[in-house]
DNA sequence: AGCGCCACCCGTAGAAATACGGGGGTGTGC
DNA sequence: GCACACCCCCGTATTTCTACGGGTGGCGCT
């Protein structure tokens, strides 16, 4: 019995490097490829692969959403993140959409292929550069709805009184937002509370 | 007589599929493949490839001053920069730097096949989502050695007094340097400042 | 019900950032 | 020599952000 692998990537050399790696395990069946989270969704529950191998960042829906999609349409597909840029929250989110393990791309094949058949077997594998990665740097994924929507607007620069008019409240209330976006994620001021969203991933880039 | 190639990307999943995908044109020649900025400097020097296909996201030396230092150590390659997040500032420095054209990671294999092509013929290739990218978002790379500085330190959340401190200079010039990048870089205030520096990737992330 | 917890809302004062003005220094070209 | 552009430096108002106080309504828990 072959481990059935479905690609979920949007850049067609790495679909092309993964599929001639595994070409060269006797073990391994790619079963199919897709290009954005949205067409993963549907190739996931037509095909019903044993092992999704997921890119976080992709077009249409990015890997966590399809990620979530297809533990719910199609539970018995595991999914294993391979990502180029790793932060703790996008980890900590693909695991609670389901996700069974997470991988850096820069990661050896030989860690690659191990890590498949380990999740394949229905256990978890999380890479060690990426478990130190979420041990000295723990994730803040307790931001309220308010609190990411004002943090997406501190990012573009918009001024308090800016983010007042758009939300219909007080001047007041948004500082009081920031004041606590600032406590959570640990800055000092709101050009370090932008800083840290986007080199953390907290907003879309 | 092949186009001898040298892959130059930190994912061996990238190396391998686009070593997979020349390995099917008759013309093309891989002659070896590098998995960071600095040796891809040395494996340049010691093959001397027609082209260096050249990631810009490396660790050690980054693709923009690899792509310098190749160009002047050995002129006869030529550098196609293959990316999969660009920006307009960092594929201005690259053709700066002497890079021949520039493709995402995302194009189609025959896109990536033409552009090689091309290249190793004495032109220059732009891709023309890359194109449309800088055009519509022109680079801004006339920023100077003390606003980078500020810059970076704005990204990080210091107070201009923390930036007076640590530069050595009085408040007021702190905030004369903030001004000028806010105006170079079209920021409203430094929070905006943070989010265009981060998203254009014009300080290290 | 009564309790604590939390998200969300608001007003007032001090601290910081931004907008405005101007002065040395250097390198280029007329 | 001199205008010019550019980088770097500085002092004084105005705008904005941040720190402190407190109040309401929902939600889970004993």
């Amino acid at each position: 019995m072959k481990i059935r692998i479905l690609i979920a990537d949007d850049h067609a050399v790495v679909r092309m490097g993964l599929a001639a790696l595994f070409s060269t395990k006797k073990d391994f069946e790619v079963v199919g490829q897709s290009r954005n989270g949205e067409v993963a969704v549907r190739d996931a529950e037509r095909l019903s692969p044993d092992v999704v191998v997921m890119d976080l960042m992709m077009p249409k829906i990015d890997g966590i959403e399809a990620t979530r999609l297809i533990r719910e349409k199609c539970p018995s597909a595991k999914v294993l993140v391979l990502t180029s840029y790793a932060t703790s929250d996008g980890i900590a989110k693909a695991l609670a959409a389901g996700a069974s393990g997470a991988i850096m791309k820069s990661a050896e094949n030989t860690e690659l292929v191990a890590a498949i058949r380990k999740i394949a077997a229905g256990q978890t594998c999380i890479s060690g550069e990426i478990q130190g990665m979420m041990d000295s740097d723990p994730p803040v994924t307790n931001l309220t709805g308010r609190q990411s929507e004002v943090l997406q607007s501190l990012t573009l620069g918009l001024t308090n009184k800016d983010i007042a008019v758009q939300l219909g409240i007080s001047i007041r209330s948004v500082e009081e937002h920031v004041n606590n976006i600032l406590e959570k994620i640990g800055a000092a001021n709101r050009a370090e509370a932008v800083g840290i969203a986007l080199r953390k991933r907290l907003v879309k880039i």
